[in-house]
DNA sequence: AGCATTGTATAGTAAACAGTGCACATCATA
DNA sequence: TATGATGTGCACTGTTTACTATACAATGCT
């Protein structure tokens, strides 16, 4: 509900310029030639870059990785493990969460961490 | 945790077979080449096909298609957008929901779908 | 024997992906 | 005016993806 998904290109260049980054000094960090980053600023290619790199310009802005991956349309690979873990149960799941809010979505994560620390049983 | 995840092309070609198609007369359904089929069972492919054929085959088998999707290493695509419209909370939910077993997942969907459906208050 | 039908190995390919290089316009500063 | 730094448009490229074409061996049927 009423969640405004900022494209990804325009959340970058806001925080590479909070940082005080130029085009060319934050593409060199990121290994990236500057002609790419601002196409990726621009939202101006298809899609956003590789998850790798994705994680790398987050944890150079001191942002959280996962979210900036997930923002940028990519799956953080270990997601994709999980869901294969469970092929059945794992979609289920992420269908029945898809409605709930993100306070919503702590809690049941939080008894879930609990589940699984009260003893690996079995 | 004992989930002997069978190969994709394994499950594929005991279904098919079951199923009394050949080779050939299954690639032609589903819309692929003979060699490909083969390749694809044998696991002689780097990955299994694309999730839209793979849905196509899992159909066409009457197998559930998200299973097949999720086994064969590709992605549902809705998931991808489920993630994405909560980047921090839904990639902790399933790391939290990894160690879990079917049972228990099938459980704490039920308990979010009863919390989706008892009002959207506030 | 002849022919069909089964699956398979090898090689190749069109399209998409994830970028790069270079030239260029704009603005600031000296 | 020159020099430097900014970002950008356009063309291009190497690599990966998701397959296909061709030829072939093995088995079955008549």
């Amino acid at each position: 509900m009423g969640n405004q998904v900022k494209p990804f290109g325009v959340l970058l260049r806001q925080r590479r310029l909070k940082s005080g980054y130029s085009l060319r000094k934050f593409a060199q960090l990121a290994d990236v030639s500057p002609t790419y980053l601002s196409q990726v600023e621009q939202g101006k290619v298809e899609r956003p870059p590789t998850a790798e790199r994705v994680r790398k310009m987050a944890e150079l802005l001191d942002q959280n990785p996962d979210q900036w991956i997930a923002l940028a349309g990519r799956m953080p690979e270990d997601l994709r493990d999980i869901i294969k873990s469970e092929p059945e149960a794992m979609p289920a799941l992420l269908r029945a969460a898809k409605g709930l809010s993100a306070e919503e979505l702590r809690k049941f994560t939080k008894r879930m961490e609990n589940k699984r620390d009260e003893g690996g049983k079995k």
